[in-house]
DNA sequence: GACAGCATGTTACTGTATAACATCACATTG
DNA sequence: CAATGTGATGTTATACAGTAACATGCTGTC
């Protein structure tokens, strides 16, 4: 899928849930798509003034908040930053696996292995919410 | 264990480690465990300054940071806080529940359904490294 | 006492995020 | 059409989080 067809669906997926990918929202969207792994908000906001000229830090954050709640984005809290979800069609509870090292994000289905932490918390009498994991290691290549 | 066996059990430990836990650290430390649940660095600083009159960020940050490296605390990045390791003795991976509404905070061993975790992570040629989660959810008290 | 090594103090700054209020765009409806 | 409501965006200012760089102090060793 690349960018244009990502951004179209992205677009369908926002209709088919009541609330509209603007032109802004869809700029900021792009702006983050075009770098690979983790992003952080004032290097959009920096991307964003470089192409439409003034631009404050609540313009992105707003943008990157919604794009969030509609689950095109992550938020990678260890690094204030963010990644593209590229299976947002999915209801999915994925592992975030960010590198150490080269900064570089997988994503990972982790439906099952999940649920052996949900009977740790429940067993705590504690119910854990829909979860996407952030976990941070090695990965291939930087391995070596 | 209350505050003050604690706090004697934190000096071992550093000693063991190699390390002081000096007075200023010991406020630090102390500080965060007056708190229930998550504290947050400013807030700790505020009280310091309460104590001894000037503190700058440095201070409680220098020290906080030597906490969290011998275990004693944990940062929980999701809301840029910290909180108090009731086990800091054993080596261990644990997951560490917040809770969405009462922001209460429990901390469970999982290095068993961790292994689920790195299981998958190691299929998707990553290797996760020591990890202590952060997952949020509702506590038994809340969740009525 | 001179020196090394670490802990702390101090200043100034960079980076991250939000509150509060003004304005704009567009749809609804009297 | 004018009036109104609603959500998105613009704008200003500020709060909150974290660090660099350098000065000073403390403690032990030679
Ligand atoms: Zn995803
Ligand atoms: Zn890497
Ligand atoms: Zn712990
Ligand atoms: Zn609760």
């Amino acid at each position: 899928m690349n960018s244009n067809q990502y951004l179209q669906a992205a677009e369908l997926h926002c209709e088919q849930r009541g609330c509209k990918l603007t032109a802004l929202r869809k700029q900021v969207l792009e702006l983050v798509l075009r770098h690979e792994g983790v992003v952080k908000a004032y290097q959009v906001l920096a991307d964003l003034q470089k192409e439409r000229g003034a631009a404050a830090p609540p313009t992105v954050y707003r943008a990157l908040d919604f794009l969030v709640e509609q689950g095109l984005l992550h938020r990678v809290d260890a690094l204030n930053g963010f990644i593209v979800c590229d299976h947002f069609e999915c209801q999915h509870e994925s592992m975030i696996l960010v590198c150490e090292t080269c900064g570089k994000v997988q994503e990972v289905d982790v439906m099952a292995a999940l649920n052996g932490l949900r009977d740790v918390a429940q067993a705590a009498d504690f119910t854990l919410s829909h979860q996407n994991l952030m976990l941070t290691g090695l990965c291939k290549v930087c391995r070596v």
